[in-house]
RNA sequence: GGUAGGGUGCCCGAGAGGUCAAAGGGAGCAGACUGUAAAUCUGCCGGCGAACGCCUUCGUAGGUUCGACUCCUACCCCUACCA
């Protein structure tokens, strides 16, 4: 039954690339008593139930579930669903709003698809929080809150903030601490994953445990990736993502546009690369070699994560085509011309300007050209003569024109 | 319940009767440069129009004015303080 790694070797397996673990000791001691009762742990991953679009940014925290999968334990994948039937009213969260039976239901579906892209179907359980929130009363719901004080919850880094900014915090935010970490209780969770932006929230789901007489759990942070900006965490209102749904070729072409500081920390974050091989692109990298080599193999790697191998090849020749030798991609969207057609109104009825004033301002920009020769004249008038032409605008919006 | 301060373009944030489509910053888009990057420089950044210009926008609805983002009234919403 021990068909667990030995403890030592889980443990370097789980540490890597972690962000904090907390404590360590304890995780070693639950481990050394999974392996003996041949019992695997219960690994815990909350999720927002209104985002059902996975970006790299989450999968960091997923890959690392997944080596807890591969050691031979259990992932709950925990989805939010009776918060986020409730919503949150603060205006700062507005696309937080309360979703219905049915959407939740939808969004786990869609979750499933995600997730085990990366994850062993096998030993992942996918739970829903209204499973006890639903039939949990008020009288329960208040007991749990006489377990956790108002001057812990300003220990929070973000709460401390805008308490002494005055700026509001509602009532509810603070109970939503509580409310993740009595999940902990009610999975008799071993371990709790997280960003390190949630180890306050982890670790209010140890004090919980332990006030309903359980073992608290471990909790275990990761870092929080950058996006492709570089600077603000990957999000996806700020458009700064790579989603794990993406095309191969935007998932490679948005990969080449992130900063070259940020090559080697991809690396370790998004990808399952082994430890071995990523000590050998840092030394490449520090060592004086091309970044945009590099950054290519990020590019290929997580391609070949979320498709495959071929995929990613192809996405890497149809990216150097299209900017290295200013080709265009392969399946560029044919439009057939009416004769006659102000160039300036096609591009804005397409969507390849936001307006027409846009798409002057374009032509005037330089930044419009036909078959590689740019348009010079903003009352352009197509015709037959176009048929065949390639239409580019910018330097990613391309448009084939065919006849009548 | 009382008092005070607010609601401005995608976001932040100035404006305080005309010269305001509204400073400045950020984001975004485009051009140059490069390694397609970053940094930097330049331009654009409500809509229509070739252009004079016209239309819509500063919480909502009215009003005062030749004229209002700026003044008045009511309403809605937000925040803080005191109870």
């Amino acid at each position: 039954m021990s068909s667990f790694p030995p403890v030592a070797e889980q443990l370097a397996e789980i540490r890597s690339g972690a962000a904090e673990i907390l404590p360590e000791g304890e995780l070693a001691k639950k481990l050394e008593r999974s392996r003996a009762t041949g019992q695997p742990l219960v690994v815990k991953f909350g999720a927002d139930p209104s985002a059902p679009d996975l970006h790299i940014g989450h999968a960091v925290v997923i890959n690392k579930l997944r080596a807890f999968q591969r050691l031979g334990h259990t992932v709950v994948f925990l989805i939010g669903d009776f918060t986020g039937m409730i919503g949150d009213p603060t205006g700062k969260s507005k696309t937080r709003r309360a979703l219905s039976r049915e959407e939740v239901l939808a969004n786990a579906e869609t979750y499933k698809a995600q997730i085990f892209k990366l994850l062993d179907p096998d030993r992942t359980v996918i739970r829903f929080n209204s499973e006890w929130f639903s039939p949990m009363h008020i009288d329960d719901f208040i007991r749990l809150t006489s377990r956790y004080t108002i001057a812990r919850l300003l220990e929070r880094e973000d709460f401390r903030r805008r308490f002494q900014e005055q700026t509001p915090i509602t009532l509810m935010e603070m109970l939503y601490p509580l409310v993740q970490g009595y999940d902990s209780v009610a999975l008799k969770a071993d371990v709790e994953l997280g960003g390190t932006d949630q180890t306050f929230n982890l670790l209010v789901g140890r004090t919980l445990q332990e006030a309903y007489g359980q073992e608290p759990q471990v909790i275990l942070t990761m870092p929080i990736l950058e996006g492709t900006d570089g600077v603000q965490k990957m999000s996806k209102s700020l458009g700064n993502y790579v989603g794990v749904c993406d095309s191969p070729r935007d998932i490679f072409g948005r990969t080449m546009s992130i900063p070259d500081a940020l090559i080697l920390r991809w690396f370790r974050l998004a990808t399952d690369l082994p430890a071995t091989e990523l000590d050998a692109i840092q030394r490449e990298l520090e060592g004086g070699a091309n970044p945009s080599l590099c950054k290519r193999r990020l590019g290929r790697e997580l391609v070949r994560l979320y498709h495959d191998g071929d995929q990613a090849l192809a996405a890497e020749a149809e990216f150097d085509s299209m900017f290295r030798q200013g080709g265009q991609p392969d399946d560029v969207e044919v439009h057939v011309v009416t004769a006659g057609e102000p160039l300036i109104d096609l591009m804005a009825a397409l969507g390849m300007a936001g307006s027409k004033g846009e798409a002057r301002k374009l032509v005037r920009q330089g930044a419009v050209s036909l078959d590689g020769v740019k348009v010079a004249d903003e009352a352009l008038v197509l015709d037959a003569s176009h048929a065949g032409q390639v239409l580019k605008v910018g330097k990613r919006r391309f448009l084939k024109l065919a006849g009548a």
